[in-house]
DNA sequence: CCGGGGGTAT
DNA sequence: ATACCCC
């Protein structure tokens, strides 16, 4: 049946794997018998790319928003990463150093972009944001984002009238026919507007623009993703396969071909991407190995079935440094001194206990052939790691120190002249404590009406079966900065709505709740004229107690004090001068502006404004809504977790959030939990308080 | 082929 | 522990 659906290149590999694969087959196909003789549906799938606009850039133009209006740059050593549109327009591009720049460019203003800390903060924003519509987002990198929508397509498209027309928003790949009729792929188009409302999320509540690519894997949704750069967002047609592979000017410019790779298909006589798609497999076989010659052969021509495999919390975190020279062990004690303290309180933040240590160096070699780093690990004593947990941040730096050291010495005769690059320190193994291994009920059990529910997990493979239900409660918070996130968003929708009935009007959602009751608390400093446009996450920011307790001096109670929730937050300190204030409102007319740019290529009157409800099909109006928020579990009595100690508060909080998705079953790694009794925990609880977040623990008296 | 991250595969 | 990949 329905061959109709698939035309083109999309591979048999994709259908053979849908047999494997769950994810891919629509939710419509029932978990038949024992078995299989329900004819899977090539079951297509819906992938979406998101890459945010000079990402870094942006963040800081957020930070100070005096600096949308000049050219900028973000500076890293001697390079400038990345820079705004403004720089752009007048030649400064990518990863190019500073004295070009500043040839290009004498007026460019360069803020230094070493410290990572609120990129990554933002970056797991947008991750957050994105997970609570759907929990398959895998990231990659700190701005981009793939989320497979198959299944949030498949409910709308169920749930539209067949009589209604469906377009699409946004470009479409290649397309210049005059017929906009591509109501011949009705799952690209219903996850045209998808993307569309989720990149109107990212803007709305956290300021920031990006495109979107739309197509049925995760290589072509990403490839597609940028042929209309600044904030728009393009739709790739199966039968635009071919081409948008062809135009690609190499076959470094295909993901996955790395600079190795690209160089030991040249040594074959391949340099585009066609000399790949048509070359005999065998060659390649002899090369690369099977399994890597037919993955290679399939990029060239389009061809991905890797999932989209959700992210998570991070399995590392790491810090370094590099530099001109670096020749005394004494610089490298200071060196790794430093690196170690951010480290450990980030390590601390996030709340997980790491089992590894891994110091890595660069050295200097005169044939500069870059890289090659060497590294070494060890294991870290538990009562070391504890303390990193605990919050005895000093302690368990001063113990690393020797150990990091010692690992030094393992690498560097430092009987002889050395000369360093670069420096990196890393924590992995990072484990959550609690539950699985050894004082799971003790805590735990605390909050549990039901005592003792959880066994270990174990978790089950995910089945097709348990796929559905599985997507409410995965999509838990994973770090502190991410639970943060979530903290401080009134749940706009409800959070447990049932996919299916969104009905619910707009849900109290975005219609102008800039609240008023919001605006009598704002803090003293800021106008409320442009507190109303600022983006929702920098208002929450600023009505946080966290900010408020920071304005008045001292810090409060102790207990407030070292929260990491708390303790965490700096809030904007674009604040404090007031200048800034009055151009974050010019700024934000801007931003408003910039946005209503995407458009059908070629359909209707051109130029759409965003602003303009356009017609539309039924679909259109079910509100796009988070599909779960992820506070507390269900089964948390508020009361109870506030009394207790602050690190055991903390505990928890890691323990809550660490929970993985339960796709990504890493093999040999602790079991992901399983989520199926919990989740009913937390739909059961959802109902009674939708208010179940932390922000009323926080709340002034 | 920098920069400061992060990932998986071997 | 390294090699490769991604941004």
């Amino acid at each position: 049946m329905d061959n109709s659906d698939d035309e083109m290149e999309e591979d048999e590999t994709e259908w053979k794997n849908s047999f494997v694969d769950s994810a891919a087959f629509s939710p419509a196909a029932p978990v038949s018998g024992p078995s299989i003789n329900v004819t899977p549906r090539p079951a297509r799938r819906v992938i979406l790319h998101f890459d945010l606009d000079c990402f870094y850039a942006q963040v800081e133009m957020i930070r100070n928003p005096a600096l949308r209006l000049v050219p900028l740059g973000i500076q890293q050593k001697y390079i400038v990463v990345t820079c705004n549109y403004v720089a752009r327009e007048r030649g400064v591009t990518k990863l190019m150093s500073i004295t070009d720049a500043k040839e290009k460019c004498p007026e460019l203003v360069l803020v230094k972009g070493e410290d990572l800390t609120h990129y990554r903060e933002m970056s797991y924003k947008v991750t957050d944001l994105l997970m609570s519509y759907c929990p398959l987002v895998e990231r990659l990198g700190f701005d981009e984002n793939f989320m497979d929508v198959t299944e949030m397509v498949e409910r709308r498209l169920d749930q539209t009238v067949e009589s209604d027309r469906i377009s699409f928003k946004g470009h479409i790949y290649n397309h210049f026919s005059a017929d906009v009729k591509a109501s011949d792929h009705p799952r690209l188009a219903v996850a045209s507007h998808v993307a569309s409302e989720l990149r109107e999320a990212i803007h709305n509540k956290l300021g920031l623009t990006g495109c979107a690519g739309i197509a049925t894997n995760k290589l072509l949704a990403k490839l597609v993703s940028g042929t209309f750069k600044p904030n728009q967002q393009t739709t790739l047609l199966p039968e635009n396969v071919s081409d948008l592979m062809g135009c690609l000017s190499g076959l470094r410019k295909v993901p996955g071909v790395g600079h190795q790779t690209a160089k030991r298909l040249q040594a074959l006589g391949l340099i585009s991407v066609k000399d790949l798609q048509l070359h005999p497999l065998n060659d390649l076989i002899r090369e690369f190995g099977g399994p890597n010659a037919q993955r290679l052969k399939n990029l060239a021509l389009g061809v991905d079935d890797s999932p989209v495999t959700p992210t998570g919390a991070p399995q590392s975190l790491s810090d370094e440094d590099s530099f001109k020279k670096m020749s005394s062990t004494k610089e490298v004690l200071e060196k790794i001194q430093e690196l170690l303290s951010s480290l450990v309180e980030r390590m601390h933040k996030d709340g997980r206990q790491p089992q590894t240590f891994r110091l890595t160096i660069r050295r200097y070699t005169v044939t500069n052939k870059w890289f090659s780093r060497e590294s070494r690990q060890h294991p870290i004593p538990s009562p070391i790691g504890q303390k990193i947990t605990s919050g005895s941040i000093e302690d368990a730096v001063v113990q690393l120190v020797p150990l990091a050291m010692k690992l030094f010495h393992k690498m560097v005769d430092s009987g002889a002249a050395f000369h360093l690059t670069l420096i990196n320190v890393c924590f992995s193994n990072l484990q959550t404590r609690g539950a699985a291994v050894s004082g799971k009920g003790a805590i735990t059990s605390f909050f549990t009406q039901s005592t003792s529910p959880r066994k270990t997990q174990d978790d089950s493979s995910q089945s097709a079966e348990s796929h559905y239900l599985d997507h409410h409660q995965v999509g838990t918070c994973n770090t502190m900065t991410r639970h943060r996130a979530h903290v401080f968003t009134k749940s706009s929708s409800s959070s447990e709505a049932t996919l299916q009935e969104g009905n619910q009007k707009a849900s109290g959602c975005n219609p102008d709740e800039t609240d008023n009751t919001a605006s009598d608390r704002l803090p003293p400093n800021v106008d409320p004229e442009v507190f109303k446009i600022l983006p929702e996450e920098i208002q929450k920011e600023l009505l946080s107690p966290a900010y408020l307790n920071s304005l008045s001096s001292t810090l409060t109670s102790p207990s407030v004090a070292e929260d990491p929730l708390i303790s965490n937050i700096k809030a904007s300190q674009m604040f404090t001068d007031s200048q800034n204030i009055k151009e974050t409102k010019e700024v934000a007319e801007k931003l408003d502006a910039s946005d209503r740019a995407t458009t059908v290529n070629h359909q209707g009157p051109a130029g759409t404004s965003g602003v303009q409800r356009e017609s539309i099909t039924k679909e259109e109006k079910l509100p796009l809504h988070p599909s779960f928020d992820c506070e507390f579990p269900g089964n948390v009595d508020p009361g109870v977790f506030s009394e207790l100690p602050s690190d055991v508060q903390r505990e928890l909080m890691s323990e809550w959030k660490q929970q993985k998705p339960v796709l990504k079953t890493p093999s040999s790694r602790k079991p992901g939990r399983s989520l199926t009794a919990k989740d009913k925990d937390r739909k059961a609880a959802g109902k009674s308080s939708q208010t179940n977040n932390l922000f009323k623990y926080f709340k002034p008296s």
